[in-house]
DNA sequence: TTTCCACAGGAAGGTACGGTCT
DNA sequence: AGACCGTACCTTCCTGTGGAAA
């Protein structure tokens, strides 16, 4: 057995707490312009007038949860040195599909433990009677914040925002005024709304743009500067986590993530400083752990997709269309106790491997062959075959694959 | 120019499941 | 107990697309 040994960091975090996503910095760095507007769209709450529904877009990482959230608790203490009383409900609307759910989220938000609502097996309308009645029992002036509301279907996002701003103009609410603040990451939902549903909710907008490689640099100068101890970073490491961060996309939590990364890499192998090579290595990490945790949440079908997917690429097929794909699926699915679904769900199932960034999918086509789409998995065969070891031993090995590591691991009897 | 081929993906509907309501 | 509800997951049917062949 290995020997046992912790040894206390003494060069490198001063307090790592700072650079954790669910620290609240007193400052927000860079986003003048949005606090301002957010403010001026909450002025009816603090004049006792009826609120704004609000809506926020920006991509992910950009502050819009943290404004939020910075701004309702400025508003409420305000508000409550005029005499008036702000509730604000948050619900986080991620792993939630329907607004039927939500509802009963925001209606067991609003209860005490031991009479909590089930989540399933009531009708529609009793849902949102319920909602408003609980809400009604609150009074005042009710924020109802939904964060990250295109994880919600399409198919069911009309409800709750057409129910809510309206429930007090069709007489459910006497005494509460609520307004809604709705949180999307997804730049296209607006269109995606029925005309109505876009014309209430979206009375007020505020577009957060996406952080540049300056503003980034000054977000992780802020956190870094309470985080480390002097000296504990490398000149150019902040720089290059912001320049990283910008290219992925303008992600604040991801650099700051990135940072804390590579400040654990550097504690870990006991080094004086943070260096950029501990922030390249970081990096991969990060990048195969979000691999890894996006496999593990596949159900039994789509992981032998990918397994029909990686074992073509380790064949040397890397870019092979829908239908080898499916052919090879179906030779392992039939070893497996799962019967095969049918090829249009497992186009369903490409699809979303693209979208989960598992994979890159592209039209291809010409020639006699018509148009198809093209596959190409986004991370290293190896990885991916790794993490779907239990799937292999399922199924059984496939020829193509006999030759690779994972399989020597498998305890085959 | 028309027809055919091979595929993509939308729409609608089926089924099982875990839940509530009466 | 049995009607009913929302949801996840799936199939079936069908239309659209763009190049090749007729």
């Amino acid at each position: 057995m290995a020997e046992i040994n912790f040894t206390v960091d003494t060069s490198i975090y001063d307090d790592r707490e700072y650079l954790r996503d669910s620290y609240q910095p007193e400052e927000i760095v860079g986003r003048d312009e949005e606090l301002e507007d957010y403010q001026n769209a909450l002025l009816p709450v603090v004049n006792g007038e009826e609120p704004n529904n609000i809506f926020l877009y920006g991509k992910t990482g950009v502050g819009k949860t943290v404004c939020t959230e910075l701004v309702l608790n400025e508003l409420q203490q305000q508000s409550s040195d005029y005499g008036i009383g702000v509730t604000v409900l948050s619900i986080n609307c991620d792993g939630l599909s329907s607004s039927y759910q939500v509802a009963i989220r925001l209606i067991n938000q609003i209860r005490p433990m031991d009479e909590q609502m089930a989540e399933t097996g009531h009708t529609a309308w009793k849902v949102y009677e319920t909602l408003f009645e609980e809400l009604d029992s609150i009074g005042g002036t009710i924020l109802v914040v939904l964060d990250e509301i295109d994880s919600l279907d399409d198919d069911h996002l009309d409800g709750i925002f057409y129910q809510l701003p309206r429930a007090r103009s069709n007489g459910y609410l006497d005494n509460a005024k609520v307004g809604v603040i709705g949180i999307s990451s997804d730049l296209t939902l607006k269109d995606s709304l029925a005309p109505d549903v876009r014309s209430t909710l979206c009375e007020k907008e505020i577009e957060f743009d996406s952080y540049d490689a300056s503003e980034l640099t000054e977000v992780l100068e802020q956190r870094a500067e309470k985080a480390f101890y002097d000296d504990a970073l490398q000149d150019r490491v902040i720089n290059l986590c912001a320049a990283l961060a910008a290219k992925d996309g303008g992600d604040a939590r991801r650099a700051i993530g990135l940072l804390r990364e590579a400040g654990d890499l550097a504690r870990q192998e006991n080094a004086d400083q943070v260096t950029e090579d501990h922030v390249e290595r970081a990096r991969e990490k990060i990048k195969k752990n979000m691999v890894l945790a996006s496999i593990q949440n596949l159900q039994e079908n789509e992981k032998i997709t990918l397994y029909a997917l990686a074992s073509l690429t380790y064949e040397g097929v890397e870019t092979p269309r829908s239908t080898k794909v499916y052919e090879r699926y179906e030779a392992l699915a039939e070893n497996s106790p799962h019967e095969p679904v049918t090829v249009r769900r497992l186009r369903d199932y490409l699809k979303d491997f693209d979208s989960m960034n598992l994979t890159e999918r592209n039209d291809a086509g010409g020639g006699t062959e018509g148009n198809y789409q093209i596959h190409e998995l986004n991370s290293d065969v190896d990885e991916v075959l790794s993490a779907i070891k239990d799937t292999i031993e399922m199924c059984g090995v496939h020829p193509s694959i006999k030759n690779h590591e994972v399989v020597d691991d498998l305890d085959l009897a």
